[in-house]
DNA sequence: AAATCACTTTACACTATGTCAATTGACATA
DNA sequence: TATGTCAATTGACATAGTGTAAAGTGATTT
């Protein structure tokens, strides 16, 4: 079987990615990881070169399966500004719970980590592009509030809708998803349109 | 002298203080503080049970320094709602940028360490209470956007001044400080006041 | 003179990441 | 059947960090 080495480096990314969503980004060690993929903790090393790097492999890997930029590349085309503003926040919305706890572990990592930063602001490219688009189209409606550039729009858009956020209102907060769904909408709306 | 002890653990809180600072929260360990504190690493250890309490310690020394939670009581007394939500976000946003390192570090360990975890909401508290007097004012005055709750509006207005919304809007985006203050104001106001 | 105190030095246990070398077992090929 | 290759294993080791333990030092107190 030639996809033998294949089949392994899958193994251990959905092992990664299990753990990960499990324990919520929070401790989980190589060894971890190797023991729930069934194979020994040198072997991760033969796939990946560093811990960093696994992360990072996994990330694009469930980015892949879940296939997030196609849903945002939908946006794209048609729709008005408000209409954009409220399918940003539905697909999102709906998408961060079930990535959080390996964007929680990138997230961690991030700061002492080079590569990993370039990682994840590579993710959130899609994402920041869809707030662009919004944003621009709302201005274009003519609807965009004053005293908003479209530089700082975009960038409090983006920080709004942010895994940061979304974390704070729900796990420290409680909100339901729903709520959190709604919520951001309105104060979107109310903050960007006039 | 009797205050020797003492001398020694201003010294630690003093070193802790300034080089998370330095280094934003970032690769901070029990050996480079001994170091800038002029003692031996062991020495941490006689006045600290562990790096998550010294942590906690430096919080409320700097806190007390700092006096934030004085300056915070200013707001309990007069005051229209709009007055004080512009207040607060000029307290906050303008102490934020003094305590972001440890903040930082403090965040960090918040997930995986209980205590750290309790005390940080210590020091949230009266920021809490800020927001709710803010809330509530607001809506005495009949200024409270309908389609908030109070609680609801309270953990919003509380989730938007945090630190990690902070972070995003001036470390990542390279917002200035005043651009940050008036934004936020900005959002708050038309978020939460018809 | 003895006790106490704050601190030092040295050593060790533990966890985690990452490296290295020798080895095993399966499969491919000549 | 012998040879080579490949994925993975085992075990050892280096490094860095937290935390514990014990013996020693030097100044102050009593």
């Amino acid at each position: 079987m030639s996809s033998n080495k294949n089949e392994t480096r899958i193994n251990i990314l959905n092992a990664t990615w299990q753990l990960m969503e499990q324990r919520q980004g929070q401790g989980v060690s190589m060894s971890n990881i190797a023991k729930k993929a069934g194979v020994s903790r040198q072997a991760l090393y033969l796939h990946f070169d560093s811990r960093a790097e696994l992360m990072i492999a996994t990330v694009q890997y469930v980015d892949d399966i879940k296939g997030l930029n196609e849903r945002l590349k939908l946006f794209h085309d048609a729709k008005t500004g408000i209409e954009l503003l409220e399918a940003c926040v539905d697909l999102w919305g709906s998408y961060i719970p079930e990535i959080y706890g390996l964007a929680k572990a990138l997230l961690k990592t991030r700061d002492t980590d080079k590569d990993t930063n370039v990682a994840w602001n590579g993710c959130m490219a899609g994402l920041r592009d869809v707030c662009k688009k919004t944003i621009e189209e709302l201005d274009k409606e003519g609807l965009l509030s004053s005293g908003w550039t479209k530089k700082e729009a975009i960038e409090m858009f983006w920080t709004i809708i942010s895994i940061q956020t979304w974390e704070q209102l729900t796990i420290e907060c409680k909100w339901t998803n729903e709520q959190y769904i709604q919520r951001i909408k309105t104060l979107l709306k109310r903050t960007f349109i006039d």
